[in-house]
DNA sequence: GCTAGGCAGGAACCCCTCCTCCCCT
């Protein structure tokens, strides 16, 4: 088998989550999206995308924020059983989000905890370490202050759903690696490990 | 009309620790 540090740049995954609040140990993931890049090439047809239904209501304010209602994860699948299915989506794949270091992995990680799902170590890395290598401390590298210097369009998506992000996320990675690595043959930025559930199937 | 938790980078300083800001929903 290939090292891991050699996959981990043909198969990634770049995810996004949309939650109840900014913190893992007390709100809920509601939505769970990701889409697959193998050498630098986004594969639009390998796309994942779930509601999560959580257990208290979702707040006025992240619908306002997010687009996402109580109506649209009234049937959707819950947390344990969405994790999962994000899981078998990833495959061995490398997990890319943005300013995931601090949310979306600690946000899986607790979930992992809350509803005991063993889980397995992937690699990961947080996109913003590709924004600070090539424009240094200075600017901003929110996402949006990333789309204003990459001069990239929302392309019609819709921001802070997370099907939108993670298209933008994707081109946005994709310019900014190609940029730091032009050939895609490694990594240019730090590549940690992050766990997402064990998947037995 | 509204909220909250924490990593990484930089400074200051000689190797860690502290601090501040950022960014995600």
């Amino acid at each position: 088998m290939a090292p891991h540090h050699f996959s981990a740049c043909m198969n990634i995954v770049i995810f996004d989550l949309e939650t109840t609040g900014l913190s893992p140990s007390e709100n809920e993931i509601i939505q769970i999206a990701g889409i697959r890049m193998i050498g630098g090439r986004i594969v639009e047809e390998e796309s994942f995308a779930t509601f999560v239904k959580p257990e208290s209501r979702i707040p006025r304010f992240i619908t306002d924020y997010t687009g996402i209602s109580n109506a649209h994860v009234r049937n959707a699948p819950q947390p344990a059983n969405a994790l999962l299915s994000f899981s078998r989506f990833v495959g061995d794949a490398t997990l890319i989000a943005h300013n995931g270091n601090r949310f979306d992995m600690p946000f899986i990680r607790e979930n992992c905890i809350r509803h005991r799902l063993p889980v397995r170590t992937v690699g990961f890395v947080d996109s913003m370490s590709f924004s600070r290598k090539l424009w240094g401390g200075r600017c901003g590298h929110g996402l949006d202050a990333i789309m204003n210097r990459l001069q990239l369009s929302d392309h019609g998506a819709r921001r802070h759903d997370a099907r939108g992000d993670v298209k933008i996320l994707a081109l946005a990675v994709r310019q900014m690696w190609e940029q730091l690595s032009p050939n895609f043959q490694h990594c240019p930025v730090a590549l940690g490990d992050g766990v997402i559930p064990f998947n037995p199937y």
